[in-house]
DNA sequence: AATGAATGAGCATTCATTCAT
DNA sequence: GATGAATGAATGCTCATTCAT
């Protein structure tokens, strides 16, 4: 009977719109009310503080994102098959919720996120690296700090998302060649 | 005589500080003020307003940016070169002024820049974009849409600088490793 | 059966406690009706106001205080018992009821208090000054202003209960000799 | 040239009506600002929160009433000269500045007030624990805990500074009566 | 009758900008 | 030219009160 999404979710909603447009630091409390549709009181209700409710917007997508790159995950499958299906849960991400994704990797956080969120960053950077670790141990991955060629191939994935918020259009074909080229950067070279 | 470096420099170093430290949006002008030494009043004698000083400041180290990533090019040596200098400006640019490279490229800025910033910015896209083209019609560059290959290795050398901004240590010899990665994403496969 | 305290006593025990602690002003309805152990909706439907319930909580023990001043009381018997018993019962109630004697004369009160209770509280003037007056033709109180001699006990009274409040012990003898002290204010001196 | 008086007092005076009006904790920072004319901003620059401003008013006046208790005290004068004076003192500034007198004693103030302001406090009490002290050492007042006493004392001289602020009125014979009555609480009775 | 979610005016505080000195 | 006091709109947050359930 009651289709009305839950307030909460409302409010994450319109948070989180409000903060990719403006950037967290900003963005009027009264404003993100106001687009989720109610007063500022009620806000308040449902979330503490602007940080409270920043940290919130930040887990729920940081939360997906982690699902998404885990997604079907197998420990056996090749390194090569892992990372197509990371790249492809990342890139479909950043298609799909343009606004998160940019709300999360195109803006600085460190001042408010708290201890939980930073933990959930660090399990998506864990992730990444285990990966990298695993494709060296089979000789698939090229040598080197594992920290480094996941910073190297997830900034490609940031870099390339921006590329699209800021307007570039890419078809089923390049984007197949964009993750190819990904791929290269880690692959190990043939000796 | 007179070593004092220009008040206007002086502002722009300050504001540089403040902006890294706070965010353009989180820092106050009489903090930028406070900073270089002088009042608010001075300073909005060098600066009509606060979104003038935050251009200035974009366009001083973007400049300095697209300087670094031009220097020294020569139209007619190997895109390996061209890269190969052009990375290395990156990544000494980022390692010199962590403070600049961190506050043109880990913040949002879109809001208040004018057209004079965003043209500079475009002349750094140009400069990525010309080099990949070229290195595909000379066949070392792989295929696929030229601004999304820059997105990509430019979204890379970011992540990297990111990664060392947060307190990863690299050596001489990882730097290397990076860069060889980083040219593996655009360099043409073997056959 | 039903030994549950009303509603309405619960909610003045839980406003008293709340106001003692944080003063009228600054209390919280939400508070008070958390420490009662109903919604604030319910509270409503007790009292239509704050000022209401302010009122409420005044008059409840104003009222108390004038009871304890009164009881007992025989216009035929020597001032100097009608002082002793009164003096007895504001420092006896001040002792028992500390928070509420606190609220009631520790606090200023007058923005929001009705018509009833400056009444109750003109009532309990009324009560100090006719002993005055009484002692006064009997002469057994010195000579004088009456509502000023009031003003002096009284305020010794609230003096003594502060002091007591802030932290000081007294024992029995000590609380005979303040006793004996206030009876000298107002005592007419031999000859 | 200039007669205005400094800013920084203008506020003060205008925070004292303010709070005496409407209770520390009633008085919106902005009235005060209003009534003194000038900007909230301004306020600010004077006073960095409403706590500060609000201990700096605390201190102003119980620091002019710790000097009108204290002045012109000679150790060697009689106590009953010094509790003359010090009673005078305490009704004269009472008489003149009856909001400040009111800000002082007729509110509660522990939540904001900061150490320096309770240090002030406890000197005043101080003072007239030694009055006590002395004044029993040498036979002239009473036996008993003296701060009891004091409480007494100062509590007799605040109520009759209510009851004024309230609106009685006394001639010079009547706050003479006053002075002697209160005395008496204090002087050793006759044999 | 009881609940507690919702409202929105009000509060303390900050900060970009102006301007008299 | 330089200063910094002054301004007041805007922000994050609270709370008395209402009302649908």
């Amino acid at each position: 009977m009651n289709d009305r999404p839950p307030t909460r979710e409302v409010l994450l909603d319109a948070a989180l719109s409000v903060f990719t447009e403006q950037t967290y630091g900003g963005a009027a409390v009264a404003e993100v009310a106001k687009r989720a549709g109610m007063s500022v009181g009620t806000l308040y209700r449902y979330f503490p503080s602007k940080e409270a409710l920043g940290n919130a917007v930040f887990r729920r997508w940081k939360g997906e994102l982690l699902d998404r790159l885990t997604a079907g995950a197998d420990p056996d499958e090749p390194v090569r098959t892992t990372f197509r299906r990371a790249w492809g849960g990342l890139v479909a991400f950043a298609a799909e919720r343009p606004d998160a994704f940019g709300f999360l990797e195109f803006q600085q956080h460190e001042s408010y996120l708290d201890e939980q969120s930073a933990a959930l960053s660090a399990r998506v950077s864990a992730m990444g690296e285990e990966m990298v670790v695993r494709g060296q141990r089979v000789g698939e991955i090229r040598a080197g700090e594992p920290l480094m060629l996941l910073a190297l191939v997830y900034g490609a994935a940031v870099g390339l998302a921006r590329t699209i918020h800021d307007g570039l259009v890419l078809d089923r074909a390049q984007l197949a060649a964009a993750e190819d080229a990904a791929w290269a950067l880690l692959a190990k070279p043939e000796n």
